[in-house]
DNA sequence: CCCTCATGATAGTATTACTATCATTTAACA
DNA sequence: TGTTAAATGATAGTAATACTATCATGAGGG
């Protein structure tokens, strides 16, 4: 699995100077920087304090990442990947086209509840980074420069397998991409919203989010089957 | 429309420190910063900078807001309160549960082409700041403190309108919350996708956008009342 | 034993995000 | 008309951030 997400995690151009899973310092880097994001926030995280808290000179992160945009991307990039890869496994073997989608989706808007078996990588702490931060690395007037590097490959190859699932159960849906990346993001958007502002939201949603994204894309699908 | 306005945007505590509305120089740091956020993107975006454009000083910028955080949420907050506005203009006179329902979406989800009748305020590059940066500004560790400070209640008041609609036409609705404040933030990040991230969305889907989203909740809807 | 490379340590610059002070203008009022 | 308070403008200064540059050290490979 390691393996396999150091491949997945690979772009046209890459986000970092130098991998940082290469070497040991790359990898506390990734530990630690996932630690402070997510408990100061993308705002209050900076490299002296990573420094810090890894015990090496600030000189030392910038030979990884150019700056925290870019380690944010990373970060965020892996996650994708990992989500993608989750995906796959959790479909696999499933031929039914429905079953597989109701799958899918429910793989896709599920929450991160234990740590994962990675060496340097807290799995749940980069969750909670994606659903808070994750849409900061995009939005940015730099947008396309890095889009056309790359960047955003993972989050798209993920978008794109649920955009191909929901074409199989329903070949002539009008708005699959946009559905696709509907139910991607808005896992994401919807679960910050249970979290802090949750008269946005019904009573102990949270654990109903999948239900409520499966619901919504067969409503759609099924609206055109009629 | 200008008075309306002012007073829906009042909060329990206020993001300003002196009213920018009642000013001379509060009116035009409201109008220059919309322009610069709008051209430069917010990380760029400096009070420095919004003082040279002006022509005044750093200092008296922030006898207005405390900082640029501040500054993004007032304009969001007026952004929201002005959808706000516009979805009680579009949907006024109308009994038609179903009919005001599809009436409420369109007028949430449709674009903002002209730039308005407000003296110092672009809502043209209001709405794109809307789209590009709006997400910024309550995904932070801040966000609970600020939400109770009621920094978030026109987007709330917003959601909260079409949750009732949804309601209306559909009484035991499993999540109407969850599907109306999908539709007000999914239609920001579609227009961002559609117009930075093109491969996620299909072709010409921009000014389809609407359509989708009426699609979408009635579907939601009828899944239901089937 | 030498060479290279990764790291560590230190220093320095430009910019940002403010805060403080004081002079000047204006508007208000007595 | 003179007095005063409030708003603004101008200048300066501080602490933190986001880097860049330089050099020493130490470990591993040939």
């Amino acid at each position: 699995m390691q393996r396999l997400m150091q491949v997945s995690v690979k772009v046209t151009e890459p986000v970092f100077l130098k991998d940082p899973q290469a070497t040991d310092l790359g990898r506390r880097i990734l530990e630690q920087s996932v630690g402070l994001i997510d408990t100061l926030g993308l705002e209050h995280f900076t490299f002296r304090k990573l420094a810090n808290a890894i015990g090496t000179a600030e000189s030392s992160i910038y030979r990884y990442f150019e700056n925290k945009h870019n380690l944010l991307i990373y970060l965020v990039g892996w996650y994708w990947s990992w989500r993608e890869y989750k995906l796959v496994f959790d479909t696999a073997n499933i031929t039914e086209p429905t079953k597989r989608l109701e799958r899918s989706i429910r793989s896709i808007t599920t929450p991160v509840t234990d740590k994962g078996n990675f060496e340097y990588l807290d799995l749940r702490a980069l969750h909670r980074i994606a659903v808070s931060e994750s849409g900061k690395a995009y939005m940015t007037k730099e947008v396309d420069e890095e889009h056309k590097a790359g960047y955003f490959s993972s989050f798209k190859r993920l978008c794109d397998r649920l955009r191909t699932n929901i074409l199989e159960v329903c070949p002539d849906h009008p708005y699959p991409a946009l559905l696709a990346s509907n139910v991607v993001d808005g896992a994401m958007v919807q679960r910050f919203f249970a979290e802090h502002l949750p008269s946005l939201c019904e009573k102990n949603v949270k654990n109903r989010i999948p239900d409520h994204f499966v619901d919504l894309v067969f409503a759609s699908i099924n609206a055109r089957v009629r």
